[in-house]
DNA sequence: ATGGTTGCTTAGCAA
């Protein structure tokens, strides 16, 4: 099974790079972020043509989370569903093949010290809340999205200029920790090790050109996954071209 | 280089 994540950054803007991209790679399941679209004007029938079913959370101007799939998808669930008063569009989830698929969208977080930066740290605990609620580490699962957090210095360009940053501040850094220790692993890192390798890039100062970006996209897995991951990609000639997404697809292979 | 660019929505916000 090939299984991808991918911030689009608006899926309206990005329909037709998105339907030549599924036609190039066909992926068996794709997570894609920041659809900044309500439900109804997502191009269903766009990406049904291509052969995938949608399970989505839709959200106007803002966020909205996909999972497309080329198997059925059983048990789709919305949001972190812990009761608290929250609108925004952050989470969706399906069961694949016998996997449970998330696709995630972290808060950014905006600056330091920001209201939204104590959103974003406090979305992660409520992430870590919903998987300790319903699954465990032995539970088939793969965490996908733009997490907005860069894990490791590795995963960064310049670690020094960014520690200031929502993407890699030790505070988000911290946070992201906490979920993975519900026992996840990151399956781009079993397969790949080397720095210098990342998902986003800044789409001033022709930050891609001169690869100043961060590693921020994610898929995340539980050891029962983590056994069968086989290949692990970052698509930058996604992200070339006119007007691409900021953000470039990542693409994991998992054996049977 | 506290700039730069893109998308949504209609000048300003979010990323």
């Amino acid at each position: 099974m090939l299984l991808a994540t991918w911030n689009v950054n608006s899926i309206r803007a990005r329909e037709e790079r998105v339907r030549a991209w599924l036609r190039e790679k066909r992926p068996d399941v794709v997570c894609l972020q920041e659809l900044k679209c309500e439900e109804s004007r997502f191009p269903r029938a766009a990406v049904e043509a291509e052969g995938y079913g949608v399970a989505l959370a839709g959200q106007r101007t803002y966020n909205g989370v996909a999972i497309l799939s080329r198997l059925p998808l059983e048990d789709v669930s919305a949001g972190l569903q812990d009761g608290e008063d929250d609108m925004q569009a952050r989470l969706v989830a399906a069961t694949v093949g016998g996997i449970r698929v998330l696709s995630a969208y972290a808060p950014n977080g905006e600056s330091l010290g920001s209201e939204k930066y104590q959103y974003k740290l406090r979305w992660f605990t409520r992430l870590r809340r919903y998987l300790d609620a319903r699954f465990t580490p032995q539970t088939p699962l793969a965490l996908c999205g733009d997490l907005n957090v860069a894990p490791e210095p590795r995963d960064a360009h310049d670690p020094e200029r960014w520690a200031s940053s929502v993407l890699f501040h030790d505070d988000a850094r911290a946070a992201l920790k906490q979920v993975v220790g519900f026992g996840l692993l990151d399956a781009f890192r079993l397969k790949r090790d080397e720095p210098g390798l990342y998902t986003w890039w800044d789409y001033r100062a022709g930050a891609f050109h001169k690869n100043q970006g961060l590693r921020i996209d994610h898929v995340l897995v539980t050891e029962p996954l983590a056994r069968r991951c086989a290949s692990a990609e970052i698509d930058r000639e996604a992200r070339k071209g006119e007007l691409p997404s900021d953000h470039a697809p990542v693409l994991i292979g998992i054996s049977p």
